[in-house]
DNA sequence: CTTGAATTGGACTTCGCATTCCAATACTAA
DNA sequence: TTAGTATTGGAATGCGAAGTCCAATTCAAG
């Protein structure tokens, strides 16, 4: 048994493997080089399969484990695992990664409030950039194109993102008309709604009702609907012919709008500069 | 038990758990949106852990499971190990197309468009990360925390940001009131205006002519006001208690909201915070 | 060779996991 | 309401996994 503390991250991990390697034993240099040559399976794998593949005994995994600080082979897997973790599009773990890296951090001050809302909108920017719905954004693009009017709702926390893209697009000399429901008038807003137009709708748990009803309304009258949500199984992507999955972080139970907006401001540029491209 | 033949790929028990969503009981909805939301854990942990995160039974997996063809959870987990080795080296691959293929920008995409301001965005959240305006968030969140009635106001490409922090600061029980001027009433809405109010004030070159007058009637009443702008020379810098400098990137014409959103929710949530930590 | 130490194989034990099952509960329709 | 049905919670089960241990084997030194 070593002495050594295990190493927390797959680099270290191998490392230490690759100096201590001549050192080891015969059966434990078969384990050092299948993990380093297997890393997925290492993760992934039960240590009777590994030991399959690898052609040594169960046992020799868990020696090989300890040897190398951990307390046995389970705690060595999470190495593994958690590389694999980082290395895919997994925001959520990343985020996760930064805030308790952040550490000590008892108290709340506001310099640590903006930085935590900071860092989550660069992690979901970054992830939106990596990973960009091209498909969706085009079909959309085009749909707004050609729409005679386009009515924007979103309420609570996606009002912002409605009342920018209310804004937006008309700065890009596409008519567009907030479904605000001021005064009481919600659903009378919709009476003049034909296919010709388009509704864009926002979105997110818990959903508002008033804005699933709108956007229930308008399918039936054979409006198109782009839907920007947070997931597949949202009533308003049900309904949609183009939508949006978005992931925006939540800090301290405010989920940002970061992501959110930026798919706005996306969208109506982008429909703008295609305006003017096909000689709009 | 259902008949159909599990599905092999996430992608596929994606689109079967979105299609037939609605038809699943209600325990069993809550266990799709969690798969939906957080395949990495599924792919990883154990049915005991994720029944805890997802806040079900594990017996509720297992019956998830095999409501969609699978023998048992540990036959379903497979699937999304499977997506997990896939899109693990890939990515790395994805990352390095998009950068080079940066280089020769001809034409404006819409994925185009959306890297370009998500790439902005990245930008000035991490300048305002670096240099975070510290004393005047101290001094704004104090300021909000003892108002009576917060008043905010916030036209054309600055009404979402206002929109926004007149719903956080509600959430946050901190009355608060848009200003819209919504009937052409906006000047009728400043009757109660009094000095234990605070205004907010959100204006960027060119400046609203209505918001600076609002500011200039409120200041005269002798009301805090905290102002996010764009210069120290802003006309309703020079009128505010508290101002924040805030340097949006501007991408095809389009100034983006992310630095101003963060600020304002980081201002609403450390305000929170802060009554909260101050027993309020 | 012989001896002692290190290494290894593999049966055994223990523990924790996925899965089952049934009683309790929540719905639904009459 | 009430009866019947679907859904759910959670204890009980059995199985398979990780981890232990010791006898067998290999290796090194004299």
């Amino acid at each position: 048994m070593n002495e050594t503390a295990a190493p927390l991250t797959l680099d270290a991990l191998r490392t230490e493997i690759t100096t201590r390697y001549e050192a080891l034993s015969k059966r434990l240099k078969q384990i050092a080089r299948f993990a380093l040559d297997h890393p997925n399976e290492m993760a992934l794998e039960t240590v009777a399969t590994i030991a399959t593949r690898a052609e040594v005994q169960p046992s020799a995994l868990i020696r090989f484990a300890q040897a190398f600080g951990y307390s046995g082979f389970s705690d060595m897997q999470r190495v593994f695992q958690a590389h694999l973790l980082e290395s895919a599009p997994s925001y959520q773990a990343r985020f996760r990664a930064f805030r308790e890296q952040d550490g000590a951090a008892s108290q709340s001050t506001p310099e640590r409030v903006l930085r935590e809302f900071a860092a989550a909108g660069v992690v979901a920017l970054e992830q939106m950039q990596r990973d960009p719905p091209v498909p969706a954004l085009e079909r959309a693009v085009a749909l707004l194109a050609q729409a005679r009017l386009i009515h924007v709702i979103g309420q609570r926390r996606s009002a912002p993102v409605a009342v920018y893209l209310a804004y937006a697009l008309n700065r890009i000399l596409r008519p567009a008309r907030l479904i605000d429901g001021s005064g009481g008038m919600l659903f009378d807003q919709l009476g003049s709604l034909g296919p010709d137009d388009a509704l864009i709708a926002i979105s997110f748990t818990p959903y508002a009702p008033d804005t699933v009803e709108v956007a229930e309304r308008a399918a039936a009258k054979g409006v198109p609907i782009v839907s920007l949500t947070d997931s597949p199984v949202s009533p308003i992507a049900r309904l949609a012919d183009v939508w949006f999955e978005i992931r925006d972080a939540e800090v301290h139970g405010f989920r940002s709008l970061t992501a959110s907006l930026c798919l706005a401001q996306s969208l109506a540029v982008a429909t703008g500069l295609h305006l003017e491209q096909s000689g709009g």
